[in-house]
RNA sequence: GGCCCGUUGGUCAAGAGGUUAAGACGGGGGCCUCUCACGCCCCAAACGUGGGUUCGAUUCCCGCACGGGUCACCA
């Protein structure tokens, strides 16, 4: 038993008078999309209050421990801009941040509400049976109305057992949620809920409330599926005598109208898009969305615009369904938004995927309009390498009035006209062959869409005819050409 | 099943006791153009349902339906 002093220089380490929030994640080896908004929205409410944001590690389920998990955490959130002030890492005022660490803290809390009356020993060994009915749990459990003495007695005597809470059999608890407003339950509908297990841990539900308190925390920002334990966490606060945190329940994103984003179910985590060709940035705007929608009709914010435009009136009461496509339209604008130099850095790897020895800052600029995702790219430039074995038929454009025998002309006057480029670059490549055109009284497409298709044997390409034939160099332009002339002239 | 929560176009969503019920994505059409993309213009598309309250409800209240959450010595 913990004398008073011990409580209070706990209590003494809390600061007071600032917006407190943490993120509080188990260390799973993985970053869910979840997780991450939920990040954010509780990084916003504490940066946009001038507040601090801090980081605990969840570790307390031994069974589900994962190597480095830690540091997944650590490096995801530190990559995507949420930076903690206070954390396992940097340390702060109301230490340890991991929870297994604290262990020793629960017991002495839990006995206190014994003594307050508001928790009890049990000592019951559940049946199957018993525990399915809930009996125990809902006030039924015989240890209940076990004299204080006695089971003070049975525990020094080294008999197991666990702490429970004990809720009110009668009268309602309720609850003030920011987003949902005042939520009622009837205390009978409540459980005795396990606080601190056999082994001596405490559950999750108690040490949250613990490890709040301790830490200072002022607004409580977690997922919707704690809303209907959140009475029992009030109970445990007015037990303590304690102030009550600001909730904030968020409510979860779905992969459909009946089933949550998850992993097990082969939904992509938050690495799992950054690996896709998805950029931080674009992940981190458009998840913000999902479940908050902020006053005006903008929907592009960059983190420092987000902590000023939040606010929790806009966030949203019903679950959001994920939508890649959505998604992947922020990705193409993100990357539209770039700086012709930022984006060719970016792009730099995936391009030298397919091709090497080209200007990889031409490439970039026809691409930059033409991807959604980085990892697009090498898929969009593998006929630079190699020419893909084509059929004639693409030759026929209606739009541009070309088929097989004008192509072939086309194709003929072209050559010679190409061969002639000197220097090769990218403006006497252009004058070259719209000069052509020009002379030879054609639209640009009629002599253009060949060329190309020869050039490429796609019908659809990044860049035109120009670009492609400045890329390719002049001998491999000149090779391609005179190959589309010989099919064509083969089948003609 | 009990309790709690939710329900505006396919999706994200704004909105208010009286509106032509925003906007974005996606879809359709068009323009631009050497293909595609970008850009620009236009179009289709929604208040789950039954009762109230009210001069008037999609908006407020109740029921129902549907969906979700929770009812662990998991977090």
């Amino acid at each position: 038993m913990k004398d008073q002093a011990w409580f209070d220089e706990l209590e003494a380490r809390i600061p007071k008078g600032e917006v407190r929030t943490r993120f509080a994640p188990s260390p799973t080896g993985y970053m869910h999309i979840g997780n991450m908004r939920t990040a954010l929205y509780t990084w916003l409410i504490a940066r946009k209050a001038g507040g601090k944001f801090l980081l605990r590690i969840e570790d307390t389920d031994q069974g589900r421990l994962v190597e480095d998990a830690a540091e997944v955490i650590y490096r995801t959130l530190r990559d995507a801009g949420l930076h903690w002030d206070e954390g396992p890492d940097v340390g702060g005022p109301v230490g340890p941040y991991i929870q297994t660490e604290r262990k020793a803290l629960y017991l002495p809390f839990a006995e206190r509400l014994i003594q307050r009356g508001c928790a009890y020993r049990c000592f019951c060994e559940k049946t199957e049976s018993e525990e399915d009915s809930g009996d125990f749990s809902r006030g039924e459990d015989p240890c209940r109305s076990l004299s204080a003495e006695e089971a003070e007695a049975r525990a020094r005597a080294g008999e197991p057992y666990v702490v429970r809470q004990r809720i009110p059999r009668e009268g309602s608890t309720t609850f003030h949620d920011e987003i949902f407003g005042d939520i009622t339950a009837p205390n009978a509908d409540l459980d005795d809920q396990v606080l601190i297990k056999r082994d001596g841990l405490p559950t999750y539900n108690f040490a949250n409330v613990i490890d709040d308190h301790l830490m200072g925390i002022t607004h409580v920002v977690r997922g919707t599926e704690y809303l209907s334990s959140t009475p029992k966490y009030n109970l445990l606060y007015q037990g303590f005598g304690w102030d009550t945190p600001a909730y904030i329940h968020c409510s979860p994103i779905m992969r459909d109208a009946q089933h949550k984003l998850s992993k097990r179910h082969g939904d992509p985590t938050y690495d799992d898009l950054l690996s896709q060709g998805y950029l931080k940035e674009a992940i981190l705007n458009y998840i913000a969305l999902l479940g908050w929608s902020p006053a005006g009709e903008r929907e592009f914010f960059t983190l420092p615009e987000l902590v000023e435009a939040f606010d929790l009136k806009g966030m949203s009461k019903s679950p959001a369904i994920f939508d890649p496509v959505k998604l992947t339209y922020f990705n193409s604008e993100y990357i539209r938004r770039k700086s012709p130099e930022e984006f060719e850095a970016l792009a730099r790897p995936y391009i030298e995927e397919a091709v090497t020895g080209m200007d990889t800052a031409l490439i970039a600029s026809l691409l930059q309009q033409r991807c959604e995702k980085l990892s697009d790219i090498p898929g969009q430039l593998g006929f630079l390498k190699a020419l893909p074995d084509y059929d004639t038929e693409l030759f026929v454009n209606k739009k541009s009035k070309t088929d097989r025998a004008v192509s072939l002309e086309m194709l003929r006057s072209a050559l010679p006209a190409v061969e002639a480029i000197d220097p090769w670059d990218q403006d006497h490549v252009h004058d070259a062959l719209i000069g052509l055109a020009e002379k030879l009284e054609v639209k640009n497409a009629k002599l253009l869409w060949p060329v190309r298709i020869a050039l490429s044997g796609q019908a659809v390409t990044p860049g035109g005819a120009v670009e492609i034939c400045c890329l390719l160099g002049k001998e491999e332009a000149l090779r391609r050409m005179q190959l589309g002339i010989d099919r064509l002239a083969g089948e003609a």
